[in-house]
DNA sequence: CATCGGTGGATACTAGCACTATCCAAACCG
DNA sequence: CGGTTTGGATAGTGCTAGTATCCACCGATG
């Protein structure tokens, strides 16, 4: 297909197209002469994916091209990639030394102990979880998450880990856990806050008498 | 305090108050005399929320100052402040006209009735759960989430709920409900993220019989 | 065969966001 | 009394994710 059928059935304009290509995100059509390019349904399930990743999971493009670059560069085992692509998924946390942020720090520790997980030394959800600690700390809030722990161990292990099928091209492997990890999480937080505002609209029923 | 101390205690720069003062999100202090002025504990913690929304929430400045108008403004009844609260967590969807987009309207009513949740018609997180389960289907991954909504409903009904204090001054309901609902959501994804991790090292470690 | 609109490729420009920097005059502190 | 801090106003910065413009070219249309 041609770039102005890509960007009809993407609804992305030409110039996004255009550059995502430039920034490599989007890999080069299949030249067939000098202001002609054929591009085929890879390259728009690559712009959806971008989209999922950019839109669903606000990752900006430079971690989204470091997730691609992984998985076009085929000389990388796929265990690397995988670790290239969960460390593209966090948001960088700056540590902000001081007593709390050592507390959360050893908070976060057993908390991970308590579950049995076995995690690297520098995973970017562990200091994310710290980071989050540190706030509750700071906000005199409860730092007591062993049943979120519990309930995420629950999550993965019983439904989403069953559901990823882990043979297939090395691509869809990661695509299925970097999409799983965004789309699955984003759903989950979208299915909290309702359970939340569900909840709320119950408890101001039962103890305002009336408006 | 003075500015200086505010400043040093909160971590932040003196510009950086200042530009909070100006935006509205911090109030003035007491003021003294013309280039002095006082503040106090609750300029101290009204920081410590604002970044708490803004580095783990990466709530934009705009919805911050949203969230602390309403609860700044005391004629408004507390459960339209927590509306106003409830709609700027969210960020904005558009919808994306298609088949696809009007299924996963029907998926997520589906959802939310399998739970027996009452959810307001225009509610940001519903909008939010159609985008998800949207993308999901154009990239072709199960849309199944009724086991991620029910153990959503069991973590908030169980867990969440039961450990907010609703009564007390209506900003720290507002505060405990804004706070909870981004603090708690960023901590269990990262929980969520860190399970992910280990569940998959345990995969790997079973199917690779060896480097 | 002429020409007209859709390319590929390069370069420059833009909007929005969250700050930062600078300046000023007043005021406090020793 | 002189150096430092402050409040208040205004202007500028760096980054991100695109947009816009220009050009030469090419391929289908009449």
């Amino acid at each position: 297909m041609r770039m102005s059928e890509l960007s009809s059935r993407s609804g992305l304009a030409i110039a996004t197209i255009k550059y995502y290509l430039r920034e490599g995100l989007l890999p080069q059509g299949r030249p067939l002469a000098a202001t002609r390019a054929d591009y085929d349904e890879s390259h728009l399930r690559r712009l959806r994916l971008i989209r999922a990743l950019l839109e669903v999971g606000r990752l900006p493009i430079a971690s989204i091209k470091q997730i691609i670059s992984a998985v076009d560069d085929d000389s990388l085992p796929t265990h690397v990639m995988l670790g290239v692509a969960r460390h593209a998924l966090s948001a960088a946390v700056a540590p902000e030394p001081g007593d709390d942020w050592s507390e959360a720090e050893h908070d976060a520790e057993r908390l991970i102990a308590a579950q049995g997980w076995r995690i690297g030394r520098r995973a970017p959800a562990r200091a994310e979880l710290v980071q989050t600690l540190h706030r509750l700390r700071q906000l005199e809030l409860s730092t007591d998450l062993g049943h979120h722990a519990e309930l995420a161990h629950r999550l993965v292990t019983e439904i989403e880990i069953p559901s990823v099928t882990p043979d297939g091209p090395r691509d869809s492997t990661v695509e299925s856990v970097v999409l799983g990890t965004v789309l699955y999480g984003k759903a989950f937080d979208a299915l909290r806050r309702l359970a939340r505002e569900a909840a709320e609209a119950e408890v101001s029923l039962s103890t305002a008498p009336d408006a």
